[in-house]
DNA sequence: TGTTAATACATAGAAGCGCGAGGTATAAGA
DNA sequence: TCTTATACCTCGCGCTTCTATGTATTAACA
């Protein structure tokens, strides 16, 4: 079923991740883990992608960040959300079902010789 | 509910260009109308999106174009899929299911500590 | 007649994002 | 010791989208 590789088109990487910081605090190496593993591999995200999106979002202030000890003692970046970035988290949901239902209209338009 | 300037992520607009082509030929203009109309203004396409969009398509052989007139009288340039263009247009249509298949999974994590 | 709006095409330039490729460092295990 | 996995980071290319601008024709209207 080849590798499937889903590049992610841009802008969405950023509700994904949000949304898996939403749960509860990770740090970058472990999100793009779980956003692999729920979605089955749907969805795989370089670091090369990651990273910078990670720093873009706390720069506009979504996000923060604290270094702690991972439970193999290990230090790394804890992301958190702001308030800001819940809002936005909130924003894009709903902008991507609305996005996902006019493309579905769009594609579910007849082919039958219908105008 | 604000004007929903849904911003197209990358790479969605060439989908919704060769499906709207894929029901008959069409000139520029009507594509975007007919987007917009379909998708009740979920979809709105900038003519700076959308002509280069149609350049690209057909450079890259999805697209073949002739000019002809309109109903009204007008001459235009009638786009039409290309025997490439169908077959792209299929592997985006299942690309595009399984994008958002992934991402309705990843949306759709429990929230654990739930609100 | 003059002006505005709609139709229909086009390009340039800016801004933004994703990704491959490269690099650093630590810990565990063979 | 060497490799693998973890965990972070940046550079620069390539690509797309959008705003702004320009051209030309037709229809409507004052």
């Amino acid at each position: 079923m080849a590798p499937l590789k889903s590049a992610l088109p841009q802008g969405t990487l950023d509700l994904l991740i949000l949304k898996v910081i939403a749960l509860g605090p990770v740090h970058g190496y472990a999100i793009a883990q779980r956003l692999e593993q729920v979605s089955r591999g749907g969805v795989q995200v370089p670091e090369g992608s990651l990273y910078p999106a990670l720093h873009r979002l706390e720069n506009r202030g979504l996000l923060a960040a604290d270094w702690k000890e991972t439970e193999t003692g290990r230090e790394a970046k804890f992301y958190r959300l702001t308030r800001k970035g819940l809002k936005q988290l909130k924003t894009e949901t709903a902008d991507w079902q609305r996005l996902i239902d006019a493309v579905g209209l769009i594609l579910g338009m007849a082919d039958g010789g219908a105008q």
